[in-house]
DNA sequence: CAATCTTTGTACGGTACCTGACATAACTCG
DNA sequence: CGAGTTATGTCAGGTACCGTACAAAGATTG
């Protein structure tokens, strides 16, 4: 019997003797911690267990939106195995946690030998692409009521919790959007039993009931993030 | 002196001899032709010399969003690269053109020796991931005005055209909006000059103009995919 | 426990875009 | 050249969200 003890998607999958040679070193992610920084070098690759971590886009007058989220499921930094010296966007810390990190070189290394270490990035960048587009339509298209829905249930199913910190004023920034859109938005939310909050803390109560209240982005995003290592996913609407 | 004769940037930076394990064959893409249907196996890469072709996300409602273009900059189908069979998204021709066809199975053998293609590829997929996420940025924050502007001045680059042949129907599909405010917004970008168009043809007059009236994410994707294929690409902004 | 800071509730005028409808203009085909 | 089709102009009422402001309530600090 070979139980890794691993959570994260990733190493779950991998042989002892890729994780041995990957060489990953323990971290500890602190919230608000800044995992990569726009034009910064990309030096580790991180392997998340629990946790959650958001990507944004940042525009010039300050503002960001979130393009993508990190969860158990997830690599951060696999752009480094794509040529690419340097990080294109923030990434940091939305609930503290704990995982595994590695030198962008010892993955390298790995990546070139073809083997399901690169199967696996493969995969999980095109998970990635797949979670931006879905936010490019949801985006242009749907609703603040279903795309705060849609962040929650991401968010818990990313970090295999329901009850969360974060504020109102950070949910505006993920999503785009003001920060009184947000409060009067989880006030609906809330008349419908369908989140509770206090300050600082939402949790979600009825999963279904969100569902429902969310556009198919939710679904779509969920579906590819839970498979994408599976031979040959198909996403059927 | 070597001049390979293609106008498409990942084969021109091919070698002779990788371009011939391609066996890539010439192709016509006519307009409104659809390269790619949602769940549909990819069996063809597409190299485009000519013409430009979007990528959207469809919606069980019927309708959809951009959330990438392809130009002579381009390669289509790079997903089935990535280990994914089936493709997720339409991808179809805008503006009619032409370029070269490779069967998925040359190019992912090509992919495996790990040289230029595998380099170049990855990096094309990477200019996607760009592409996608700044779109969903703006998609969240900016007006149709300057997602107008943004849309006309990349196509424009991708096509290496100042005229095209496009309704403002389209033009409402691809932006997220509505026909009417489409004409609106054109109208207010031909009455500053910026623009002229009769039925079904819009022609740009004057790109300063239009990228000053567009936003940030116009220069933001454009660098990206002028530049993917040098070593050590940083969007400084 | 008072002072301060952070988070949330709420209100209000303004605007961008929607929804739907209808009119007009241009191209296409018989 | 007339009929049908497709593309654009425009309008009017409605809604979602913005921008800003201020009040209240919970947390934190001295």
């Amino acid at each position: 019997m070979r139980t890794s003890g691993f959570k994260n998607t990733l190493l779950k999958a991998l042989d002892g003797d890729v994780i041995e040679r990957l060489r990953l070193q323990p971290v500890r992610f602190e919230l608000k911690h800044e995992i990569e920084k726009p034009c910064n070098p990309i030096d580790h690759l991180y392997f998340l267990e629990e946790g959650m971590a958001s990507m944004t886009t940042t525009f010039k007058d300050g503002s960001q939106v979130e393009v993508g989220m990190f969860g158990s499921e997830s690599v951060i930094g696999v752009s480094a195995l794509m040529g690419t010296k340097k990080s294109l966007n923030r990434v940091y810390t939305q609930i503290a946690g704990h995982g595994y990190s590695c030198q962008v070189e010892d993955a390298k290394r790995e990546f070139r030998l073809g083997g399901a270490f690169q199967f696996l990035a493969l995969r999980y960048v095109q998970a990635q692409l797949v979670q931006a587009m879905q936010s490019a339509g949801c985006n242009a298209k749907h609703s603040f009521e279903q795309r705060l829905a849609r962040w929650l249930l991401l968010c818990a199913d990313r970090a295999h919790i329901d009850t969360f910190k974060i504020s109102h004023e950070f949910l505006a920034d993920m999503l785009g959007g003001r920060r009184p859109t947000i409060s009067t938005t989880a006030g609906i939310l809330k008349r419908k039993g369908l989140i509770e909050y206090t300050r600082g803390e939402i949790r979600i109560l009825d999963v279904p009931g969100l569902t429902k209240a969310s556009c198919e982005c939710y679904l779509t995003i969920k579906d590819y993030l839970d498979n994408y290592t599976k031979f040959d996913t198909v996403i059927t609407s």
